[in-house]
DNA sequence: CAACATTAATGAACGGCGTTCAATACCGTG
DNA sequence: CACGGTATTGAACGCCGTTCATTAATGTTG
């Protein structure tokens, strides 16, 4: 038997989900199992339902942390600036891990919950905290707009970004001479933006 | 054994189309398998391969028939008025097919070719088919802009729409007071076109 | 009409999957 | 040192996609 108590549940926890991050990032976002997790941590597949409720709730967790990292560097773009240079720096940086971490930024994105299980609190406000954000911008950027009106530019704006990026990471650009996202991403911002100010001022 | 030469092999191709495009908008995009197929059509499951050759195969081919779908009914949405109603008109035909054929939609844009295998020119066609369209109604709008600022604007536009269709279809707006999608296509719309237009004026 | 060649379809097998759970081997405690 | 508790196992279940030799129905020929 496998030696005992050398971990902490919790450092096994950890140790996990490193454990998927790792495969995920080596084999691509649909090239992993229980099996191969366990095999990595020298345990046996059954083992690792004393740690996690399942391999969605494990997939979860990881997904969690890749979020804290989007939000970690979501945060420190807000730093300073005006509101366009910083909305800019927060989409940059949200194509940046899409490209560095390609695999688990797909896996955040591509993860549907089996039998439409419900989302767990924990995950949902990780997700809420990027729309408040930028949210938080445009309070500056567009002063005379009500907070209605910011909620629908907000969500409009990121769904945006996240579309851009996507089918980047997906490879879909590729159809008929490639655009760099950045010039997208440029793009999107300097004109949506650009009117949403133009508006606010009438 | 089964009937034989009841149905020509294009026959039997179709039927197998339609029957994996039953279990995908009955059990959702990830719930379906080939033995689930076979059974519907009443066969076994490896008479499927004399007819695609891999489920990748077939999965594709439904995928090509549900992006004709969403080609025809941009074309139609193209047919005449100003290219800022035609594109709104043109998204919310996009909107529309991914809320009443949402798994069928899911499948096309979550499906992954496995082991990176090449995505055949047959299919690429169709997903090209709608940035040309979008690049179309920009010509007119944007009569300044050359081919290369069309194309990123196009791009731009178009992975923007699919970005908030997107974030509708997988419920990630659920995140504190949903906004309905119509108004972040419109807000999108509205403030991307006008602003390039200005732009181009100068 | 019988014998044959062709081919549509089968069904069993392979190696893999996520998940469950009784049995087991180890550990800290008394 | 024995024992109770528990961390871990390993076998099993019912799935999965895919392959392929075998079979059975067909169309063709003599």
């Amino acid at each position: 038997m496998a030696r005992r108590n050398q971990h902490s549940k919790e450092e096994l926890r950890a140790m996990a989900i490193e454990a998927l991050a790792d495969l995920v990032e080596r084999e691509g976002v649909d090239n992993f199992s229980v099996r191969q997790i366990a095999g990595k941590l020298g345990y046996t597949p059954g083992m690792l339902y004393h740690l996690f409720v399942n391999l969605d709730d494990l997939i979860l967790h990881l997904n969690a942390q890749t979020l804290d990292a989007l939000n970690a560097r979501i945060d420190r773009a807000a730093g300073h600036g005006d509101p366009m240079a910083v909305l800019k720096a927060m989409a940059f940086e949200y194509l940046r891990l899409a490209r560095e971490h390609t695999a688990l930024w797909q896996l955040v994105f591509s993860h549907r919950m089996a039998n439409q299980a419900p989302v767990p609190d924990w995950y949902v406000d990780r997700t809420r905290h990027m729309f408040e954000q930028v949210e938080v911008q445009l309070k500056d950027w567009v002063p005379a707009a009500d907070q209605r009106q910011r909620q629908v530019m907000a969500r409009t704006l990121w769904g945006s970004v996240h579309g851009i990026c996507l089918l980047h990471v997906e490879n879909k650009l590729n159809v008929a001479g490639d655009v760099a996202p950045e010039a997208m991403l440029e793009s999107l911002l300097d004109h949506y933006l650009s009117s949403c100010a133009r508006e606010g001022e009438k």
